[in-house]
DNA sequence: AACCAGGATAGCA
DNA sequence: TGCTATCCTGGT
């Protein structure tokens, strides 16, 4: 299937689609060659191609995909411009730098009993263990879209693995979190997708009762599944970079989320995926 | 050989 | 509310 170009709203760098497609918010991406990278979405294998300043894009396997549903999902039409410019670069030095070196960098938008899967999983494990017990899950139960590729299951696929099936995945002590979750949403097929048309406080707090869920992997699920991009997760990366860029030493996560709300905006999850890729990027600083 | 990692939870003050 | 130990596993 020949290359087919998709138009982008703005400039994107190399950077900027590397970031978005591998940094962390989405575990369907993996790189296969020189700035090409394959990824499953819902039922499909897509690949992305970035070339001279410009994405192209084809299809692999499984279902089709329509060009406005990419756009959709990759975040690519005119809000995102706006929401870019509705962050407080202007006066945030920090933010500026960031900005720019991640030109283009935005959020996916994920199905959300994907996103709370996987981040159910992610407590005290880096990006690469994450991804592979979300692979072990999908070869073992998900369906097989072709070349190696597998759909996310489903909750109700999940609901039948034991705790002990987890644990065979080497999921640990997060397997109980993962089978509690399958147990809740079970029966309640559309509890997720309400939570999700709540407004974020209350979307935040009825995603907490769920098993695994706290704080942090609750905002992360609504920013990268539930299109809140109020949300502002706070990890050690976002610590790290609001201590030492901001100075904030010692401040309470409480006292940071209301900083980040002020601050940052409607739109303060989007500012902290800037953040934390150019923290995890620059390490030394 | 300890110690830590993209956290959550229960127990206690 | 704030603090701590504990939870699996793999990596350093």
């Amino acid at each position: 299937m020949p290359w087919k170009l998709i138009e982008v709203k703005g400039s994107i760098s190399i950077e900027g689609i590397e970031e978005t497609l591998l940094g962390g918010q989405s575990f369907c991406w993996r790189s296969c060659g020189e700035n090409t990278w394959t990824g499953v979405i819902s039922r499909s294998v897509v690949d992305l191609k970035w070339c001279d300043g410009k994405l192209y894009w084809c299809k692999q396997y499984g279902a089709p995909i329509t060009k406005k549903k990419l756009t959709q999902y990759l975040w690519l039409d005119n809000s995102y411009l706006k929401a870019v410019d509705d962050l407080p670069w202007r006066s945030d030095v920090v933010l500026g730098r960031a900005i720019k070196q991640f030109r283009g960098l935005r959020l996916l938008r994920q199905p959300i009993e994907e996103v709370l899967m996987v981040f159910l999983l992610s407590s005290a494990k880096s990006i690469p263990q994450i991804n592979q017990l979300r692979i072990n899950i999908h070869r073992l139960i998900g369906e097989d879209l072709g070349g190696g590729n597998h759909a996310f299951p489903g909750w109700n696929k999940l609901s039948q693995l034991s705790e002990q099936d987890a644990r065979k995945l080497g999921m640990g002590y997060r397997a109980k979190y993962l089978v509690g979750t399958a147990q809740f949403l079970k029966d309640r097929l559309g509890w997720l997708n309400e939570v999700k048309e709540s407004p974020y406080e209350e979307a935040k707090i009825r995603l907490m009762e769920l098993p695994g869920v706290g704080p942090k992997v609750a905002d992360c699920v609504l920013l990268f599944g539930g299109g809140k991009t109020e949300a502002f997760p706070i990890d050690t990366w976002i610590l790290q970079s609001l201590e030492k860029q901001y100075g904030f030493k010692g401040w309470k996560v409480s006292q940071l989320q209301e900083f980040a709300h002020i601050h940052f905006g409607r739109h303060a999850g989007l500012a902290q995926q800037f953040l934390f890729s150019f923290q995890r990027k620059n390490k030394r600083f």
